[in-house]
DNA sequence: GTGTAGAATTGTGCGCGATCAAAGCCTACC
DNA sequence: GGTAGGCTTTGATCGCGCACAATTCTACAC
């Protein structure tokens, strides 16, 4: 793991935590926060930066608390796909298992609050509210993934853009800004590159760009630059996304993939 | 939840549990498994019948003790996809939460070990080690349902009948027997129908038919019958596959999606 | 302003896989 | 044994999305 910026932490930053109430912390007692505080270390990734890498020996646990952190696979001849996005409050790594399968890499600038994975794993033996905590967080996960496939799973490549865009809209309120306001618009703010979303959706850049263009042509989105995406037509947006998006774009989780 | 047949077990039962060793309980305390042995009840479930009912709101968990289950979404409009499969030891619902997003059916003929959702979470915040066995359990299942999207993503059809068929070879010798023997041939029992298989490889039935009978062209398979396949070229059959199968294929476990 | 590298967009042909349609096959039930 | 209905297989056609390449746009340094 590369660390950029590392340093002791005092206590009353978990007060000031904005993620505190949307991570594991929200179900960990007092004297293990006071624990907690005293272990970890928060950590800065600038955009590209890579976490954790695949095949290494984790020695890392953390939470994301501002950025977006991306999971990535890659194949032995080198190509890499981005599994699934990690907003403020997602865990990255995992405990009980050293060995990484895939990577965790800063798809934006992001900051960490980190631990020593066995330092974490001792203390969640020992504390009932952190293995807990862990608990509730990781099933959330896996109900975002689950709809996250669903999302991806039968749609054609523009339904699968403009179901993204309604996601991410959907979400548009949680811990990080992730819309601008120019004038008295709303405008999504897509954070990543094309590559990176194209990846994600299971597309090339080449196809991502069309659909969002074809998202224009329709009247459904206005492209005002590159990475800043208005959504002129919500209704329009939502049925070019396809059946059943009822449910899977809505809901305040964060994590996908 | 229909529950086709419903009785009460003895402490014995546990004992002789042919999942034990790969299911939450292999990491429960002796305390805590004589209680789920008195709460536990066990349900049988054939074929295409619904174990858990998406929209409901799920009153049970439970443990597949033999069979194999499917996690199915179904769109506003009818369809219905295929998310994933569940092997002995895996669990069905989800503690903690209500209102499911997604139905659970057997897919084969199976039994579960079920308990009552507010009585397994109660026993929960009073046992450790079944918190324990629960999150490792989930966990596992996620690293699973990972690659399994790996696994799919960035294949061709035929990739991923490949992938599928290597990977249900590399689990034959798990709990259940998915494996039959034809004299002195080893043949994979799908079990599973085509349409069930398709929609789960995210294809039509048509095309998975095609993908099948390409690979039998090619000389790495031979279809027996329409649900006993023969691997008669492990190499090519991973060739055929594409790249980066290993560590995806060849783990023990079990759960997808 | 100018230069340059990287990112994003546009153009074109083609193959994969979906769709529609129909025939074969197996099983269950009468 | 016969028949009906399901599942599986095969065939023909078509459109989506990919590959590759060219072009335009953007960011940032000087």
């Amino acid at each position: 793991m590369t660390v950029v910026s590392l340093q002791n932490i005092s206590q009353s930053v978990c007060n000031e935590c904005p993620v505190r109430k949307i991570s594991l912390c929200d179900h960990v007692d007092n004297d293990t926060r006071t624990e907690m505080c005293r272990l970890l270390r928060t950590a800065t990734f600038s955009r590209g930066q890579s976490i954790i890498m695949q095949g290494d020996t984790a020695t890392t646990l953390g939470v994301v608390t501002s950025g977006v952190v991306k999971t990535v696979f890659m194949t032995e001849d080198g190509d890499t796909q981005v599994l699934g996005l990690l907003f403020p409050g997602d865990i990255v790594g995992r405990a009980f298992e050293a060995e990484m399968r895939f990577s965790y890499e800063a798809a934006t600038d992001a900051t960490l609050c980190t631990f020593n994975r066995r330092t974490f794993e001792n203390l969640m033996s020992r504390s009932t509210s952190l293995e807990h905590g862990y608990l509730m967080t990781t099933l959330a996960q896996m109900d975002a993934m689950r709809s996250w496939t669903c999302l991806l799973r039968g749609r054609t490549a523009r339904q699968r853009v403009a179901a993204y865009l309604l996601f991410r809209s959907a979400t548009e309120d949680t811990a990080d800004a992730y819309v601008e306001t120019i004038g008295d618009r709303l405008v999504l703010n897509l954070r990543l590159s094309r590559v990176d979303l194209a990846s994600l959706l299971d597309m090339t850049p080449e196809t991502f760009c069309r659909c969002l263009h074809s998202l224009a042509d329709q009247g459904a989105v206005h492209v005002c630059a590159p990475h800043l995406i208005e959504v002129l037509d919500d209704a329009r947006l939502r049925d070019l996304a396809g059946p059943s998006l009822e449910g899977l774009v809505e809901d305040p989780q964060r994590a996908v993939g």
